[in-house]
RNA sequence: GGCAGCGUAGCUCAGCGGCAGAGCGGCGGCUUCAUAAGCCGUGGGUCGUAGGUUCAAAUCCUACCGCUGCCA
């Protein structure tokens, strides 16, 4: 991403990956946002016209696994994180022009609306699989209903990813020694109908489009590897009931990963709805597309997405800017070994400030690299680099032009006290 | 093994054909009711290695080494 220029001659529609509502706000998930919204108040500043929008993930099978084991709908769970998302990220400075849910029935009717043109266009088809039904619960499992051996490289998988081991993106029905996630019943295989989105339709689609996309250059290339190397056509349905409905068959919703890119198309509409802007002039129209992900979602964005996008008449995001990985003190992240900074728990309830950890991340590294948060380098660059310098006033929200931040407390950070004593509990 | 990204000061990084830079650390001094601090000043790099192109290379090309990631 080199020598471009902003802002534009056109506004910019700007998103971020949606939050996955299982769970509250970690520091990983400020790796994209707080890029975003630096991006977005920059382009302000230069006078370009930006829409920054963003919403909850609010389907799958994570989601209605931990409401099974906690007695509760996955309803109610998706409620409790919308809600605290819709409030945190306010706290932080982060403020979107629409904050939208991919259970919005403005999202189900966009997602069944693409969905239809992408059949009506040739892109869908049916096909019979043999898929793991446990007979004890009655269903069958998708996704992380199932768990056993990576076909690829042995670990402990779920149905969907390799969350354990080699990280792969899983199609139904190949992981080896499959077991029920929720009462370990061996499943047996039985016979349902499903859909697949054409995806080797693209290929030369995805090629073209992708050596021009601006962005990230490693957004750019993985994609383009992985088209060299061949595509597959995708499953987009799931036994469920929770999800989008597929369109015309009873028992099946689409795949979370149809619905939840449609939610920044959705999320747009929300804005338009109530702002009187026109949602089309950014999506079937002359407006810039930006999308900041992940490193770790490029596969979806960058292959599955445009092609949804381009076979159901919509326009491609003109860049994808994916962001490095996040560690936390030089560990890899992850929330099942400690080593995660929970951001309203670890963070902000102990009184720290928001701008504080907004400057840590927009300045540590570069953008595409692995950001090592520690206690020990945010304390030294709080008092070093922040506390009575001008450099506060360079990236955070005191001095938003929206002026809807928090109030702003740099206190001197005391290495004796607060939430470093709580992690050296952790291993 | 294939491909990609990265390798520049102690650390984190800019620079990407025209005199090697910033912040932090370090060092020296000042301050002595912000003191695990403040102020002033200052040293520091064979730009991963070896070749090549060029009047001129950190920058472009080739090979190699190292780290990280993607794929097999």
């Amino acid at each position: 991403m080199k020598g471009h220029k902003f802002p534009k001659d056109k506004p910019v529609l700007v998103t971020c990956g949606l939050p996955y509502v299982n769970g509250p706000c970690h520091i990983a998930h400020l790796r994209t946002y707080v890029p975003a919204d630096i991006f977005v108040r920059l382009l302000r500043k230069l006078g370009q016209e930006v829409v920054f929008v963003c919403g909850s993930d609010t389907h799958g099978t994570p989601i209605t696994v931990k409401a099974e084991e906690e007695g509760v709908t996955p309803g109610e769970i998706v409620a409790r994180y919308h809600k605290h998302f819709l409030d945190i990220f306010p706290r932080l400075g982060i403020i979107f022009d629409n904050y939208g849910s991919t259970d919005d029935p403005l999202n189900h009717r966009r997602t069944q609306q693409i969905v239809r043109a992408l059949m009506e266009n040739g892109y869908v088809y049916a096909k019979t699989l043999r898929l793991p039904y446990c007979p004890t619960c009655k269903r069958f499992l998708p996704d992380r209903y199932l768990r056993g051996t990576c076909p690829y490289c042995g670990a402990q998988a779920r149905g969907d990813e390799c969350d354990q081991g080699c990280g792969r993106y899983l199609e139904p029905g190949e992981l080896i020694d499959p077991r029920c996630s929720i009462c370990g019943t061996k499943p047996e295989m039985r016979e349902t109908r499903h859909y697949f989105l054409r995806l080797t339709a693209f290929e030369d689609f995805l090629r073209g489009y992708l050596k021009q996309m601006d962005g990230t250059d490693i957004a750019r290339n993985y994609a383009l590897q992985w088209v060299e190397k061949g595509l597959q056509d995708w499953n987009i349905t799931r036994n469920l009931d929770w999800g989008v409905k597929f369109p015309g068959e009873e028992g099946l919703v689409l795949y979370v990963w149809v619905d939840a890119p449609i939610g920044y198309i959705s999320s747009t509409e929300e804005w338009a709805q109530r702002t009187g802007g026109d949602w089309e002039y950014f999506w079937k129209g002359p407006g810039y597309l930006i999308h900041f992900i992940g490193g770790d979602i490029v596969y979806h964005h960058c292959l599955f997405w445009p092609a949804m996008l381009k076979g159901a008449g919509y326009d491609v995001p003109y860049a994808v800017v994916a962001s490095g990985m996040v560690r936390v003190e030089g560990k890899i992240f992850s929330k099942s070994r400690g080593y995660v900074i929970w951001v309203e728990e670890d963070y902000l309830d102990n009184g720290l400030d928001p701008d504080a950890l907004r400057y840590y991340v927009a300045s540590y590294t570069g953008h595409t690299r692995d950001l090592d948060f520690s206690w020990a380098t945010y304390g030294e660059k709080v008092n070093k680099e922040l506390v009575g310098t001008s450099a506060t006033s360079s990236t955070g929200p005191s001095s938003s032009p929206t002026g809807t931040t928090a109030p702003c407390r740099t206190a001197r950070w005391n290495p004796r006290s607060g939430p470093r004593s709580k992690r050296r509990s952790r291993p």
